[in-house]
DNA sequence: TATACAGCTTCCTGTAGCAGGAGAGTCAAG
DNA sequence: CTTGACTCTCCTGCTACAGGAAGCTGTATA
């Protein structure tokens, strides 16, 4: 029988984890004085010990290992367990590892720009939207006011609230010189009449969005889609399905106002 | 201007983080109610937000996000945080690698012999320890008695006190059907007389030992031998230095005492 | 106008596995 | 008997929030 200090220089685990061993139930001392409260080890509590260490090393909880000391269990408990932590860790490494890749990225960029990105890229998931929407080829984008005035007035002659900040999708695979596949958008409650041209339908949700805010005149926007469509490259990323644009605060229509704030929107997955 | 709800639906952050943001100062609201004590967050806030996640995706803690967003720092700090950060994320990266290594080598067990080994590995430091020894070649390790007189003869001799378990230190690199290297030491506090055959020294610490307990007589401590090399080989490490057997409960020599505990340690490094 | 009811507030607790430290009692040696 | 090393319990702190209680606020509807 020794005392903790000793104990914890035999086994090399402090003194501080030994009582809390204790307090868990984890490995209570072979004996404890009644009326000092010293507690008191026996050589033979270290295969125990270690077995608790073994364990841990291996990524268990603490609780886990309390389980598995306590109803020491089949081989197949065991076994199932085994598989659990090995499916964790593999999660974890795989985590871990895209983290580095993204820090990489970020480094390599760093060196070769000598100045950090202004845009910052965030993956999120977006809600089904429920929008009234017109869409045509236009020539440009800045062209499509036409759509937003057809979109607009028919609104408000059935007199449909909207139910959040508007936005364009833009259909379009390539880039392209002229005529672009143009959808405006603008989201409203529940169900509304639509037409011919007016349709009124749910935009689907979407797990993995891509996100990047632009704050500035539209005029600059091109420099956040460069900087959102590289990272989307870098990152290992790939698009699979028609970018947004969410016209999160904007005047009317003006191209140059600095304070209007665009959201840039492409749904994503890992390549 | 909007209420925290929107403005976490808008950002996909929960209104309980958005709050712990504004708590820890890294995302006041725009404004906020005298009276009421409400948050309202305004549009341009989303690029703030944004790039706390995407720094917080980097792996950053929220502290070092803040002084970050609070000192604008240069290209150079900037790339010296990313660099640490970098070599943070590989050193986890491995450690988990080895971990995935160790439950996989476990499996792999498990499944040849369908039981779990009843012995548990551990790697730990072993500090220096002050000894008296006796060295000599002996035909078998059951014949090392004869030092074992020698040495306590001397420490008797002297009135040396000892201070701790004794131990064997194992010489030979391989296996030996005859002719063992053997030295037989105890633990002596400060410095004491030595002799031709008895030697006084420090035995060096060493880093990483990898011990295992093994508890029954002696005549079955093969099987914990057995256990440790496999888990040694098995796991990427070799063996840097002789093996040790220390003597942590026995009965005078007695072989067969079947509540003999002896704790093995071979100092190894990462193959 | 009264009433729901959704949304907001603060405050408290819990998480995992201990580390650090305060204040007080205990043990063995000199 | 004293000293100094050791031990005890109890409290706080760490990260980045989540969950929930109790009470207030804002808006839509009957």
């Amino acid at each position: 029988m020794m005392r903790i200090g000793d104990f914890s220089r035999l086994s090399r685990v402090t003194v501080k984890t030994l009582r809390y061993y204790d307090e868990v139930g984890l490995l209570h001392p072979a004996h404890v004085d009644e009326t000092t409260g010293y507690r008191y080890y026996d050589h033979d509590q270290l295969p125990r010990l270690y077995r608790i260490l073994a364990l841990k090393d291996l990524g268990f909880s603490l609780e886990e290992i309390g389980r598995f000391l306590a109803d020491n269990l089949t081989t197949e408990q065991m076994h199932g367990m085994l598989k659990l932590r090995q499916a964790e860790i593999r999660d974890r490494v795989l985590d871990e590892s895209e983290r580095l890749a993204r820090v990489e990225t970020r480094l390599r960029q760093l060196e070769q720009e000598d100045v950090m990105s202004k845009y910052d890229v965030v993956i999120k998931p977006v809600e089904p939207l429920n929008v009234a929407g017109v869409r045509d080829i236009v020539p440009t984008p800045p062209d499509q006011g036409g759509l937003w005035d057809e979109l607009m007035g028919h609104l408000a002659q059935h007199k449909i609230q909207p139910s959040g900040p508007c936005l364009s999708l833009y259909y379009d695979e390539e880039y392209k010189e002229a005529d672009w596949d143009i959808e405006v958008c603008q989201p409203i409650e529940g169900n509304a009449p639509g037409t011919e041209r007016v349709r009124v339908r749910e935009l689907p949700g979407v797990e993995t969005m891509a996100c990047v805010v632009h704050h500035g005149p539209f005029t600059t926007i091109g420099e956040a889609y460069e900087a959102l469509l590289k990272w989307i490259g870098e990152n290992g990323y790939r698009i699979v399905g028609p970018g947004r644009e969410v016209y999160l605060r904007s005047s009317e229509g003006s191209q140059t106002d600095p304070d209007t704030l665009t959201e840039i929107q492409y749904p994503v997955e890992k390549a």
